[in-house]
DNA sequence: GATATAATTTAGTCATGCCTAAATTAATTT
DNA sequence: AAATTAATTTAGGCATGACTAAATTATATC
């Protein structure tokens, strides 16, 4: 069995890949709060493992192998971040650092446990996919927010996890995955959006619109 | 924050007190499937940070910080237990080494919200008492099934948790606490018992027996 | 009381996984 | 092309928490 350690660097491994950013010993580290030095000798030890793939001084990337543990430990996450969500109430500005801890620990039947409980659910409290027992995540295709323009009416579907505030914050607007919304303006020069909830006009700044990702986007009329 | 290891180390302390026995290193290494010098090793530095006291080669003691810590960690055990088993349907004989790994990650928040889900329960499925909050543990005077004699009836009260396959078989036998039976025979010479559960006469050897304790023991009319 | 046995402790090792400091390699400037 | 800067790796250390082997202390037996 692999130690938590390595589960964790697996897992950003994989996250980085996702979001498009080559992977380096030097993002790996700051991604898990660790120095550099540390992140290379783990690599030494995954590579030697075959789960991961790495040419001196070059891009990281995951072996097949290394995909699946990394998919299994972000389905883990998730369903347990749901599972904390739904069954217990926690809220959502904090499941995600529950899950951190439980996601190393929880065994296969409890999971299985959890993933029927919750009725067999797609995504997490924030919209992000859960990879199947398969390790097979469904694409989604969402569109950021700071690409809408004035009239359009969409559907949040997915936003950030890792930022408590930022999500404790949007949970006060109600702006869950699911929450529909309409774009009453955008100022000019980078500047905020303002948005119709449910009949309630918001003010959200540009910095918050980044964190956030809409799916349905339609000209109202 | 307390290692793992450690917490591990004060709740074996505490059970092992807990059940009269005399606790020293040796004894205390073997409940940990650990050898004698690497329990030593830990007791130092648990004496240092002042949870456990000990004369050189006498008994191992808590101090009541160190009691307060193993209290804890007990209830978080057992109200991980009736969870698993009440709210995700984990068979009894695998609810305690789910708990096992659980009980040292989980935030004081959940195991709140557990406690509320689970309507601030007082025992554990083996039916072992789940401390408060404050670390108070209600006092049972549970009677081992091995005093029993022919034509008492009783209900099970409590059943050791440590054996997975003994626990199965309990569990078959529909031997869970709160389960009356009526004792129809006890064979001589430390023979085992016959008693009726729900109408079925059931023949339960010594040894098992011994892993049962009762309560409201009756003389049958 | 001396001796054998059992329990405990000390001393030294090992694997993890982090760290810092120094060396090396790659990428950018000039 | 040479030099500076940035990224990465190596080398050596530290804390945990386990181990074995040897030394010490306690207990039981003769």
């Amino acid at each position: 069995m692999l130690t938590h350690a390595a589960e964790d660097y697996l897992k950003s491994i994989y996250k980085l890949q996702e979001k498009g950013t080559k992977v380096s010993t030097g993002i790996l580290a700051e991604t898990l709060n660790v120095k550099p030095a540390s992140a290379t000798g783990m690599l030494k030890k995954l590579k030697a493992m075959k789960l991961v793939c790495q040419e001196r001084y070059q891009e990281i990337t995951l072996t097949e192998a290394g995909r699946v543990v990394a998919l299994e430990i972000i389905r883990h996450h998730r369903l347990l971040e749901l599972y904390l969500f739904k069954a217990l109430g926690v809220p959502w500005e904090n499941v995600h650092e529950e899950a951190e801890k439980l996601e190393h620990v929880i065994s296969e039947d409890v999971e299985e446990r959890i993933d029927a409980v919750l009725g067999y659910p797609t995504a997490d409290p924030h919209g992000a996919p859960i990879p199947d027992k398969n390790g097979v995540v469904a694409q989604t295709a969402y569109i950021p927010m700071t690409t809408l323009r004035k009239a359009q009416t969409c559907v949040v579907a997915e936003v950030s996890d890792n930022d408590s505030a930022l999500l404790q914050y949007l949970g006060e607007l109600n702006l869950y995955p699911g929450t529909a919304f309409r774009v009453l303006d955008v100022a000019p020069f980078e500047g905020p959006f303002t948005i119709d909830i449910a009949g309630h006009p918001v003010v959200i700044g540009r910095e918050v619109a980044k964190h956030i990702y809409v799916a349905d986007v339609q000209e109202a009329k």
